[in-house]
Parts: structure tokens; sequence; C-alpha cells
DNA sequence: AGAATTATTATGTCAGACATATTTTCTATT
DNA sequence: AATAGAAAATATGTCTGACATAATAATTCT
């Protein structure tokens, strides 16, 4: 009977998503033209308007580029700018598959050492503050995953602010969808983010040493310890899905 | 008599570009509440639905967030996704500061060697293939600084391909935004750019060796060229821009 | 067969309207 | 007078329909 006879609320970012979605899964390739806006809009049962403003969302990650009369087509994935939140954000709960954790650990480990070390050697006194409240706040949350995330990333983010170096700082998306994930992956053990603080104390210790070695020595052993978890979590989760899909087949062979 | 009856072409884009600039210029600070849509249509000239498709670009790009009744608002800098290829080359025309030089060879540095490294280790030969084709495109552009940039981006590009690291590939943004700064310093020195092909080499030597240390410290020198590169024809542009304010000082002083 | 012209079409821009969500203002109550 | 609640105001969000523009496809002519 569709009863939404109001507007569709959000509908450019739900499209946007889902177009996003789809580009991403590889339901659209690389190359491929994209059915026409007004296509698009029928399709998905919003006005061109939202459906230009969806786009004009992706064109700006890299996803796609339009032409008049060409139609709009998927770019090449060296163009998608992967380290935008959004995107990263998409990429995760389209495709959170083992590969995608290895490269954003792979990254993680390349910048937030040298971080660290800049950190250590030019922030100031009130940047540690930050960072120092941050880690408060993760000592505060005790074994609750949830309260811990939030000031976990703050702890990340506040040494990337402490650089100065915008090019770094901005680097903090990439390192905000990297905890999502492990955040995500930590459900089937919840004792582990806790384990983390510790490590987490001598990374401060160490700035607040004004050591730039130490500390970026200290930022590498949290980063293998999130390796680690990430590693287990995976292969458990793998486990359970291998275990589940064999599930749905017993299930499949005994119907039939 | 205003000629100009047709509609007017790439509107969006313009206005784009036009609010990056005064955004990153700090005529509207972070925080800012911008102009109404309406309000900016009258002054840009253009209508609704191109400022909503200018700010929509800038939104995904992180400048700006939208809130209905309460207006559009500039983000705070945290936000911005200065790794952003579009932003980056709005920074570069707007405001291309030796701090700004300073930022982006400070994150290259901590990112290209380890690149160049992985790269080495488990690059394929296809890979290694494509950068030697860049390389030959450089060496066969002789002292023509501008036939040599195309060649040298994809040189730096192709060792990020080659790691396969999706996130590193997409730092080629910021790469090729960092190249595209020397291009426009190298005009002062126009020999400089060549100078950096045997260190280009040597890079592409110890890749083909497979060798990841040696490959790290080969880009690492590379880098340091270009920071000396850099650095010199900054203080030269600085130098001039001081001397060409005193003429045009002189110039005021004798017009009174 | 190939070049030049015309027709087609998907995106780009414009205009005006209404919906929605906040904020602001006003009113009534304690 | 202070405060809570109701009503008005308003900037963004969505919808519709139209025309402009540029690139492609089809057609005509040489």
């Amino acid at each position: 009977m569709d009863v939404a006879k109001a507007e569709n609320p959000q509908s450019s970012a739900q499209v946007a998503r889902e177009v996003a979605r789809m580009i991403l899964t590889g339901v659209w390739r690389e190359g491929t033209t994209l059915p026409r806006e007004i296509e698009l809009a029928s399709r998905f049962d919003v006005s061109r308007t939202s459906i230009r403003e969806a786009l004009s969302l992706l064109k700006a990650k890299g996803l796609i580029a339009s032409k008049q009369k060409a139609g709009t087509h998927v770019r090449a994935r060296f163009d998608w700018n992967m380290l935008d939140e959004e995107l990263l954000n998409w990429t995760l709960s389209a495709l959170p598959t083992q590969e995608f954790a290895k490269q954003i650990l792979e990254v993680r480990r390349i910048v937030e050492p040298e971080a660290c070390a800049i950190c250590a050697a030019r922030g100031t006194d009130e940047d540690f503050a930050r960072i120092e409240r941050a880690y408060r706040g993760m000592d505060a949350a005790g074994m609750d995953r949830v309260a811990y995330a939030e000031p976990d990333l703050q702890f990340h983010r506040g040494i990337l602010i402490a650089t100065g170096n915008d090019f770094l700082i901005a680097f903090g998306a990439t390192v905000a969808a990297a905890l999502r994930m492990s955040f995500d992956l930590s459900s089937t053990n919840p004792g582990a983010p806790r384990k983390s603080l510790p490590y987490h104390r001598t990374v401060l210790d160490e700035i607040w040493a004004r050591n730039p070695d130490g500390a970026r020595q200290a930022m590498h052993k949290l980063m293998d310890l999130t390796e680690q978890n990430i590693v287990t979590a995976m292969s458990r989760q793998k486990k359970k899905d291998t275990k589940d899909t064999e599930d749905e087949n017993a299930r499949t062979r005994r119907a039939r």
C-alpha cells in the first residue's frame, strides 16, 4: 500500500552508500558505465536530484567520473581515495576481509611509529596532556570495550595531532577505521582491548620522556599486539564462517 | 547588456574551487557558518543547484558540514581530508607555503622509503617493468622539465602500485601534489629535475635486485635531494618575493 | 570508403515548490 | 522572574519539470 507518502529522508546519503557498496563489492567493476541518472532514480525510487547528490559525493572520493552524453563510469581502483574516512567505513562494512585488515595494518605500521617519534620530539606539553587524558579515559573504561574504543581513538589521534603535520593528522581517518575494525572483531574476545592498556602506557611514558626512539619502538610493540589480536580474531571468525557454511549446506542437503 | 544568456558552464566546479580557496585561506575560518545557499547562489550568480553540487563536493572532502536550519559550517581542520588530490591541488595554488612543503616532504619521507622496500620485497616483474618504463621516459625527456614531470610521477606511482597495498596506492595523490609543487618551483632552476635521474636509477637497481634495505636507503637519498631542491628554490623564491615587495614599495613611495 | 553534417542522448544547469528538522521566539505557568 | 512548553520562522533536503551543453551515434554527401 506504500505508506511512505512523505519524502525520502536522507535519500542521497543512502543512495551514495548503496552505490558505493555495489562498486566496492564489484557489482559494478572498474570501467563499467553506470545506469543513467534517470534509470537510477527510478531504480532507487528517489528523485534525480538525490541521485545526483549521491553521485557527486562518490565523484569527490574518486570512485566515479561523469562526462556529458557518455555517462558515469567507475574509475580505476588506483584513483579511489581509500584514505577517505567514509570510503573506509563503507569498505569495512562491505568487505571486511583479511586482506583489508592486513593492508590497513601495514600502513599503520609505517606511519604511526614515525608519527610517534615526531610527537615525542616536538609535541607540546598541551599535546601530551591531551594524550594523557585519552589514556585515563581508556583506563577508566575498564573491561567495557564500548567505553574503551573512543578514548583509544583519541589516544592515537592525539599523537598524530601532536606532530603538527596536517597530512599525518588526516591519516587519523585511517586509524579510526582500523580501530573500528578491531572493535568489531573484539566481540569474540572482549578482554583483548584492555590488554593493550600497558602498551599504551609505555608509549605515553616515552613521549613524556621526549624520547623519539623509545616512542617509536613502543608504538611498534603496540602494533605487534594489534596485529596479533586481529589475526587470531580473524582466524576464529573464519573458522566460524566455515562452520556456518557447513551447517547451511547440511540444512540444504536435508531439505532436498 | 549581459550577453551571457547561456547557462554557466562548469559552475559547480568553479564554485567549489572558490569556496575551498576561501576556507583554505582563512576567509571563512573553522567553525564559521557560511552564507545560506540562496545567498551564495546570488553572490556567485549561479543557481542554488550548482551551489549545492559544489558544497556536496566540499562535504565529501570533510571541509564543511550542513544541518537543516542551522546552516553550513566550516569543520575543524582535523577533519579536512588533506590526503585528497583535489584538496591538495587547491591548497597548492592557494597557499604554496614553505610550511606546506615541509609537511608534505615529511610524510613522503615516512611513506615512500618503506613503500620502496615493500616494492622490492614483493613486487612482480611486471611492476618493475612499469617502473623501468617510467625511468626510460624520464631519461628520454632530457632537460625538458615539462616532459620529465609525467614519467617522474609514474615512477613514484609505480613503486606504490607495486606494494599492492590500496592505502599506499592512494598515497599517490599526495606524491602527485608534491611533485607538482617541485615542478612549479623548478622554474627558477630548470636543470634541477634532471639531476635526480641517477638517484632514481639507484632506486630502481636496488628494486630489481630485490634488495629491500638498499631500496629503502636509495629512496631516502632521493628524498634528501628533493628536500635540498625545494629548500633552495623556496629561499630563492622568498628572496625574490621580498625584492618584488621592495620594488613595489619603492614605486609606491615614488608615486605619492 | 571516408569526411562532413545532423540527430540523439546523458549529464549539467536552471527555476520554483514543498518537506523536514532545528532554532528562535513567544506564551503561559509556576 | 525564571522556566517549561507551544508556536513561528528558517535553512537545508527533496521533488518536479524544463532547457542547455557536449559527446556520441547516425546519416548524408563527396
